[in-house]
DNA sequence: TTATCTGCAAACATTTTGCAGCGAG
DNA sequence: CTCGCTGCAAAATGTTTGCAGATAA
């Protein structure tokens, strides 16, 4: 167990956010880890290839991983003009969401859910 | 309309699997039809949109175009491993995100959403 | 010591952009 | 003629690979 392995594994136990490799790099350089990209890659697809972790696919082709939970997560309401954000959970859309890919025979189910707008401030 | 344009919306008109930019060139190119590849991308881009062709993303992060089945609004629920796709409208949940989205003064508000899984034949 | 991890540099694949020219209407 | 479409070349982006040196056990 590395100091790197390790800051990128703690990193991801508080993101409760699917998040891009190249934010998690950025961000552990911020906190003053250094850390190279490459290696955030080979510990991203060493814990993807372990099941500890999930991958989606971002509206543009990012990867974007997250510490595999059967908890609850919440999503974003975010304004398109200021970025004023909304956290708000959806228990029932994910139920709804896992009912729905169930009835089509998927397992594993993971979803991404974001909504925006212009807020009232920027009306 | 030019011949490229027609070309490349021909193919789409005949391909009902998702399918990649760099496929549809492949295949342009392989029928004789002298196509360039940015200029797929730009027709592409023009169809998605016009709203007349859907996008969703594979696995390996390529961008995978179809032609819309339907003409309303939909989404999708993707297999991580094969990419096979259902269709389906969320009525429902739309008027739910209007709704909280409205609840916190947001007007104008889009909202993305897609599930993915594991279906049933890569289980 | 030794197998594994790290990370720079370079390779890769897909997609976008700059821009000069072509061609449909 | 004019404006949008085309497509080459080059850049941008996100990710992977080769490999030599560092490090945990």
């Amino acid at each position: 167990m590395t100091r790197q392995k390790q800051a990128v594994s703690s990193l991801l136990d508080r993101t409760e956010e699917f998040t891009s490799a190249q934010e998690l790099h950025a961000r552990l350089r911020q906190a003053g880890e250094h850390v190279g990209l490459t290696t955030v890659y080979a510990q991203l697809r060493m814990l993807a290839e372990a099941g500890e972790i999930d991958s989606v696919r971002s509206e543009n082709g990012e990867a974007l991983y997250r510490r595999c939970t059967t908890g609850t997560h919440h999503h974003h309401l975010v304004c398109r003009s200021c970025g004023k954000t909304v956290e708000f959970d959806a228990h029932d859309i994910e139920a709804w969401a896992r009912r729905l890919a169930g009835g089509h025979g998927f397992i594993e189910t993971a979803h991404v859910m974001e909504i925006s707008g212009i807020c009232e401030d920027c009306a």
